[in-house]
DNA sequence: ATATATTTTCAATAAATTTTGAAAATTTAA
DNA sequence: TTAAATTTTCAAAATTTATTGAAAATATAT
């Protein structure tokens, strides 16, 4: 396979991925370009690369960045603004999981302890139902919690060396 | 707070939830509401409670059944099913791991497999900085993948008992 | 300051996804 | 059988989400 039609696919296999994860297929591809050209590019080099108006690819880029998954960069002597994604995909791995963590995560965390408070009486069948659920999700929700924040702080040698030895 | 309150909220907030992870909300309300209900429901008790149409109801049970996450159940002496959900937490988690792992881990790995074998000279930076890409996504994939595999199989007790040990 | 390049915003539009509801198919009872 | 109940399908409508593009805002150079 050449490498154009490699990146291709590439590209668009990513951005397809992403939208399973709740993310939107223009900003994965934005990311995926990223991760695969060597050098920062401009907004008019991403514009033409995937085909996309202005507006959305800086909507999109400013989403990155958000997300801490992209990097503005000033080049000396330059205009216009480059932009560049972090290559080490431990480190990308770790910050989505940090966001996705802080947004997604802990909040149904909050509301789980809330629910778990309800009122009534637990001989009720459908109290006690509705209070055993929560809690077996809060219970292993708080575990994923406290094991992504180790996960968050830890070197990948570390960590996956960790996991080989218990999993085999 | 009340408990129809209460199951208000948490079938809200799941559905909420799901959007971010590639479910439809519909969907994922049926699964919360499944999830609280002492008995099996009817198509017709989801209907009425989640205020939606027929059609949508029973096309999100039956990808709620291909998921493994929902069963039919038929009540002796009853013309309608029945419809119930898993409620063992950890095999819920397990269950969708396996699907998600299925449908999407393992084909992006395949296409990883064929991307880095790419044509091209690698003291070409753009096909060197793609083929770094590629491997270092398929080697983190990996591990992923067997480190799935192992939660897929394993009690509860035993894996959350591992993780513990490892990570404090 | 003024002009020019560049980025950002956002209302309008387009595209994708979800939902409806009624008809068709299927299942069960009489 | 036939009839009634129930489930399934799917084209059309509604809703949600993403995208465009041009105008406004901002930044930089002369």
């Amino acid at each position: 396979m050449k490498l154009t039609e490699a990146k291709q696919q590439f590209i668009s296999s990513w951005g397809a991925f992403g939208t399973h994860w709740g993310i939107n297929r223009t900003m994965a591809q934005i990311h995926a370009l990223l991760l695969i050209s060597p050098e920062p590019q401009t907004q008019d080099d991403i514009m033409e690369e995937l085909n996309i108006s202005r507006g959305n690819t800086n909507m999109n880029i400013r989403e990155l960045i958000n997300w801490g998954l992209v990097d503005r960069v000033l080049l000396t002597g330059e205009r216009k603004e480059y932009f560049t994604a972090e290559k080490d995909i431990w480190k990308v791995v770790k910050q989505i999981v940090k966001e996705r963590k802080k947004r997604e995560l802990e909040p149904m965390l909050q509301l789980l302890d809330k629910l778990e408070e309800v009122e009534g009486d637990k001989r009720d069948k459908s109290v006690k139902t509705f209070i055993d659920t929560i809690s077996s999700i809060k219970k292993l929700g708080k575990q994923a919690d406290k094991t992504l924040d180790v996960m968050i702080k830890a070197e990948e040698t570390w960590f996956v060396g960790a996991l080989m030895k218990i999993f085999k």
